[in-house]
DNA sequence: TGTTCTTGACGAACGGCGTTCGTCGGGTTA
DNA sequence: TAACCCGACGAACGCCGTTCGTCAAGAACA
């Protein structure tokens, strides 16, 4: 197609941002709404750029790395609106909310969550709100350091699980034709309550496990450790 | 290397175990113990079993297949041992133990679980386990549905999180090292609990969250939905 | 018995992937 | 002007999941 020594067409494309790590990740991050996790690989970011796969490791030290940035970049964008009058647990609530949105939104990003260990400024920032709110609350640091970890943890896996249902195709329809099948001889509880267990859209059953857990956390049972 | 009318090798190799699902998940499960998740692939399959990896889609309709069917056989496992004078928080707690042990042992099941829809009689005979043990303990026929799919994404995510630690080189190292750097003008609260953070080993966080999560579940506050 | 049909097994290939290597060429520095 | 550095990139390597067409061996049937 190109002539070994068509340097002119650098002249004809005359911006073309000179490649950076904001401009690769800002590229990856289109390409996972689009086409998804699965369909996310270096050479489709390296192509949106207009470039080939060896020039990204200018940047990247591999797939993980892209994988870690862009998971900080998307926690970046959290940033619950301001409530003057709520308490407390009315602003956790919404933080992890906001979390619980923007991983289940963009779609393979909490499956990232799980695998990475987060370390940028974007999760930092998360926690240490988390960590204020919670002191605020009156839970004793032991009980607040192993809750940030628990809430966040539970956040990211519910957003996985929900976005992966939605994703896979294989969505409510194929655990619901599952459970519907399930013999009542063997598994009557199971057969008894299978309405329940599918019950609800995503944001609310994360709600409802977001009570449970400062509940759980908030409550009188014994300390940690 | 073979010559094509070279029939008689098949005599040589009397047994060869005619190729079969079982054969076929058993031998995923142990390389997924020798080599991990990411050392996982049809293709070593096929070779383990001395084939090619076409052969393997007379018993698996894809990659992902493969996946579910090794992730309930694990479950199978799951079998805890009978305390008869414990009550039913305690018997609660081992089995969902079990579930942690089981995923947190084999590298990179967790993982699986996370992106698997389980449907298998391992997972059908687990939550009916898990369904039957909340009723005994007074929780309502709501409450027990929905706390059950939070109990096991949060043993299935904790086994992930901490799964990933270990296999991904970057374990608790990693970590250390990127809360260390945290600067403690910008984040005080991170600063100041960095410590209490990563206390603790896999198993007793993980019971420590289970404790959490069952005083949400059986606790007084409002019913779902 | 001889013939057709079915079906598990498999070699070969396709397209795509992450990653590495060597090179090239423009901009900075000496 | 000459030396050097470094971002950019073409090409290739070795893997991957999956598909296609073929082939042998047993079952079904005449």
């Amino acid at each position: 197609m190109k002539s070994k020594k068509d340097i002119v067409s650098r002249r004809q494309r005359p911006a073309k941002a000179p490649l950076s790590r904001g401009a690769i990740v800002g590229a990856a991050l289109d390409i996972l709404e689009r086409d998804g996790l699965a369909g996310l690989s270096l050479r489709k970011v390296a192509t949106a750029l207009h470039t080939g796969p060896a020039s990204l490791y200018v940047y990247l030290s591999n797939l993980a790395e892209l994988h870690a940035l862009m998971l900080d970049q998307a926690l970046g964008e959290v940033n619950p609106a301001e409530r003057p009058g709520a308490g407390w647990r009315e602003r956790l609530k919404a933080l992890l909310l906001e979390c619980f949105r923007v991983l289940y939104g963009r779609d393979g990003l909490a499956q990232v969550a799980m695998t990475v260990v987060p370390s940028g400024p974007g999760s930092l920032r998360i926690w240490e709100r988390m960590l204020g709110l919670l002191r605020e609350g009156g839970v004793s640091d032991e009980r607040a350091a192993w809750g940030v970890d628990l809430l966040m943890l539970y956040v990211t896996a519910q957003a996985a699980e929900k976005s992966n249902w939605r994703a896979g195709g294989q969505g409510p329809e194929h655990a619901e034709a599952a459970l519907a099948a399930v013999s009542p001889a063997e598994y009557p509880r199971l057969h008894a309550l299978r309405g329940m267990m599918l019950s609800g859209d995503g944001p609310e059953r994360a709600e409802w496990g977001l009570d449970v857990l400062l509940d759980g956390i908030s409550g009188h049972s014994r300390p940690a450790g």
